[in-house]
DNA sequence: AACCAGATCTAATACGTATTAGAGGAGGAC
DNA sequence: GTCCTCCTCTAATACGTATTAGATCTGGTT
C-alpha cells in the first residue's frame, strides 16, 4: 500500500507529471469533448490511467471560475415555502424546479431568510446574495416590487413563476392563463343557464386576481350577460365566508353560481366543505360553485370541486428552461410564457336551482326558512 | 437611462478602479472581517459605496478556489427526497435543515441528481460537486459507502443525519438512539405480560436496522426473556406482510406482540390498518403491535399506533449546528451525537390475549377458524 | 536631522482549470 | 532541398479572490 499521500487532492498538474505530458493535454483529455480527438490514443490512455491511479476528480470551483458560471440556479421565494399550511400549494413548484434544475445539470441554491421576516429581502446586508447563482427562479404572491426593479436594473437573469408587472419594464415570467380559464368557466356556467354569477375575489390587488377579474368580465361579455358591480365581492379573510353571507347573496342578489378564488391556505375551501356537509348550503343544489384554481390541500377524501387546475409542474419546468435559455444569450430580451389551465368538471356545478332563477323578493322567504333547517 | 452595461458581472477590480483603491483593499473591506479594521473608515465607505453602485456580489467559485469560505451549506440526499411517497418521511428533515441553515446565516445548496438513478452520485462526471459548499449535510438510507469514504479521504466536512459506519474510520453524525428506544419498547411489552415478541425487520442490513435489532436483544435480555431466532423475521417487501403470515406467527409460533420497523413509504402501515379495519387481525385484541419509528404518512384519520417517534427536527438542527462547528475547527475530529426518541403510547398494544399465551398447538385450529371469518 | 512607530494601503502571488496560438515533427509533393 | 500539410502537443494566459510581506506616509521623539 502506498504511504498516505499528502492531504492535497490530485490536480491536473499531478497527472501531467506522472504521465509525462503537459497540464493542457490533461485538460484536453479529461474534459475536452470535441477537441480531444486530436489527441493520440496512446497519450489519451496514459493520461486516463494516471488520473485513475491518483483518484483525480475535477475541481468544480476552478472550472466554473474559468467559465464565469457556477452552474447554480437560485430559487427565491417571497413567502416562506416550507410552513405546513402552505406546503401543498408550493410543493409542486419546488419539486419541479428541483427536478428540472437537476436534469439540466445545474444545482439548486435555496434562498430563505425564513425566520426574521424583516430579513426576507433579496438585498439583505447590501450584498445581493442571489447573485451567487447564475440566474434565479422567483416565486411567491406578495412580491416586493422594488427588489424586482433592482434586479432588472442590474441585468440579473431571473424568471418569475406567475405573471408580474413592474413599472420599470418587462420582466420574464411563466404564467398561467387565468383570463382564458376564468372566462371559460363563466361560459360553462352560462351554458347551464346561470346569469347571476358572483365573483368572490381576494382583497389584494395582485396580478393573479386582476387576471381572474378580467376573465370574469370577458366571460360575461361573451355570454351576453351584463356586468353587475355588486356581484364582485372582495374577501379579506377566509373566515369572512359565512353561511349567512352566502345565503344573503343567494337570496337578495339572486345569485345562482359563485366563482371563488382559493387562498393559499385551505381555510376557504374547508369552510365551503363544512357548509355542504352540514347541508346548510348545498352545492350544486342550492348554488353552483367553481374554484378559480386548485384547492390547496388536496386529500383524496376532499370533495371534487368544479375548478380549473394550475399546471404547476409544467410551469416550474418551463421557468427553469426559460432561465437557462436566457443565460445562454448575450443580451436577452424578457420573455413571457402563458400556459393554459386544465378544466376539472367536478360535481359542484349544475343547472340553475328551480326556485332561485329570478332575482326578485319571492325567493327571499324561501331562503330564510331554509336557514332555520339546521338541527 | 444609462446605456445597458456589459453583461459581465462586477468584480473587485471594478470596484477598486471606481473607488480608487487596490483590489486587495476591496477584498479586505468586503470579506476581511478581522483584518478589515485596519482600513480607514473613509476608504471603507468608499469601497462599500462603489460595490453597491456596481451591484457587486462575490464570485463563489473564485473564493472557494482560493480556499475561502462561501457561507454555503450543502444538502445531499442519497435518495430522491421529493417524490410524493417519501415526502412525509423526509420533509421534516428538509424543513429543519433549511431553517437552521438560514438561522445561522448560511444559504442552502441542494444537490440532487434526481432522475437518472445511476447519476445519483456525488462523484458524477468525476467532479465533486459538493465542494462548492463549505460543508455538507447528508441524508438517506441507502448510502454509497465508497462515496462516503472518498469524502472522508478528502477531508471534506460533512455530517450525516443518522448513524453510519464506514470501514475507513469514524465519521460525524447525528443519530437517533434506536437501541434504547427499542429495548424500552420491549420492556413495555414485557410489563404487559408478553414473552413471545416478534421482531419484523427490514431486509437490508443498514445501521438503523442493526440498532433496532440490538435494542431488541438487549430488551429481551433485561426482561429475562430468552432470545428465539425464529422470532426475528425479515421483510423484503411490504406486500409480504399478509394476514395469513401474521396468523401463522400468532398461531404456530405463539406470538403475542410484534415490533415492526416501518418502511419509508406507507404501504406496510397501510397493510396493518387494513387488517385491523377488516377485523381479520385486530390490534391489540389479537396481537399487540408497536412501530419502531414513525409511520411515514401521518394523516389525522390514521390509527394511533403505539410507537416511538424520531425527533427529526431536532436531529436536523443539531446536524447543521455540528457541521458549522466543524467548519470552525482547523483539524476537526469526527463527532457523534445520539438523540433519544419519544415514546408514543398509542392504542395498539395491550395485555396478552387470553387464549393466545401458550405457544402450543391448541391455538392453531382456533386461528384457522378465524381465518374464515371474512365476508 | 535622523529615527521610529503606528496606521493604512498595495504588489505579488497562488489556487486549478480551459483555451488558444503556435511550436515541433513527420511525411509527401514538387 | 524546399515548401506545405497534417498531426500532436505545449506554453502562456485569464478567470476572481484571499493573503502576506512590505511599501508609503504621518507625526512625534530624540
Amino acid at each position: 500500500m502506498p504511504p498516505p499521500q499528502s492531504r492535497r487532492k490530485a490536480t491536473q498538474v499531478d497527472i501531467a507529471r506522472r504521465a509525462g505530458v503537459s497540464q493542457a493535454t490533461v485538460s484536453l483529455v479529461i474534459s475536452g469533448g470535441a477537441v480531444s480527438d486530436q489527441i493520440a490514443e496512446s497519450t489519451r490512455q496514459a493520461v486516463l490511467a494516471a488520473a485513475a491511479e491518483l483518484g483525480y476528480s475535477v475541481n468544480v470551483a476552478a472550472r466554473s471560475l474559468k467559465g464565469g458560471r457556477n452552474r447554480l440556479l437560485g430559487l427565491y421565494t417571497f413567502e416562506p415555502v416550507f410552513p405546513t399550511d402552505q406546503r401543498d400549494f408550493y410543493y409542486p413548484f419546488l419539486l419541479a424546479v428541483e427536478e428540472e434544475t437537476a436534469r439540466q445539470g445545474y444545482d439548486l441554491l435555496l434562498f430563505s431568510s425564513v425566520n426574521a421576516s424583516a430579513d426576507r429581502s433579496i438585498y439583505a446586508s447590501g450584498a445581493n446574495r442571489l447573485k451567487l447563482a447564475d440566474g434565479c427562479v422567483l416565486l411567491g404572491r406578495n412580491v416586493r416590487r422594488e427588489e424586482l426593479a433592482a434586479l432588472m436594473r442590474e441585468d440579473f437573469p431571473f424568471v418569475f413563476i406567475g405573471r408580474r408587472e413592474v413599472d420599470e419594464g418587462e420582466l420574464s415570467y411563466v404564467a398561467v392563463d387565468y383570463v382564458t380559464a376564468t372566462s371559460a368557466m363563466v361560459a360553462e356556467l352560462s351554458r347551464l343557464g346561470h346569469e347571476r354569477i358572483l365573483y368572490l375575489r381576494a382583497m389584494e390587488d395582485t396580478e393573479p386576481t386582476r387576471d381572474r377579474e378580467e376573465g370574469y368580465r370577458r366571460g360575461l361579455d361573451e355570454a351576453g350577460i351584463p356586468f353587475d358591480e355588486s356581484l364582485v365581492q372582495g374577501l379579506a379573510d377566509p373566515a369572512g365566508l359565512s353561511v349567512e353571507r352566502l345565503q344573503h347573496w343567494i337570496g337578495s342578489l339572486g345569485v345562482t353560481a359563485v366563482l371563488i378564488e382559493p387562498t393559499e391556505d385551505d381555510r376557504l375551501v374547508q369552510a365551503l366543505a363544512v357548509m355542504d356537509d352540514t347541508a346548510r348550503v348545498r352545492f350544486p343544489d342550492d348554488c353552483s360553485v367553481a374554484l378559480l384554481g386548485d384547492p390547496p390541500s388536496w386529500t383524496s377524501d376532499l370533495r371534487d370541486w368544479t375548478r380549473f387546475s394550475l399546471p404547476r409542474t409544467q410551469m416550474a419546468r418551463e421557468a427553469v428552461r426559460m432561465l437557462i435559455d436566457l443565460l445562454g444569450e448575450v443580451s436577452p430580451a424578457p420573455r413571457q410564457l402563458s400556459i393554459p389551465c386544465s378544466f376539472v368538471p367536478g360535481d359542484s356545478i349544475g343547472p340553475v336551482p328551480s326556485g332561485g332563477a329570478q332575482p326578485d323578493q319571492a325567493s327571499r322567504p324561501d331562503q330564510a326558512s331554509r336557514r332555520r333547517r339546521e338541527p
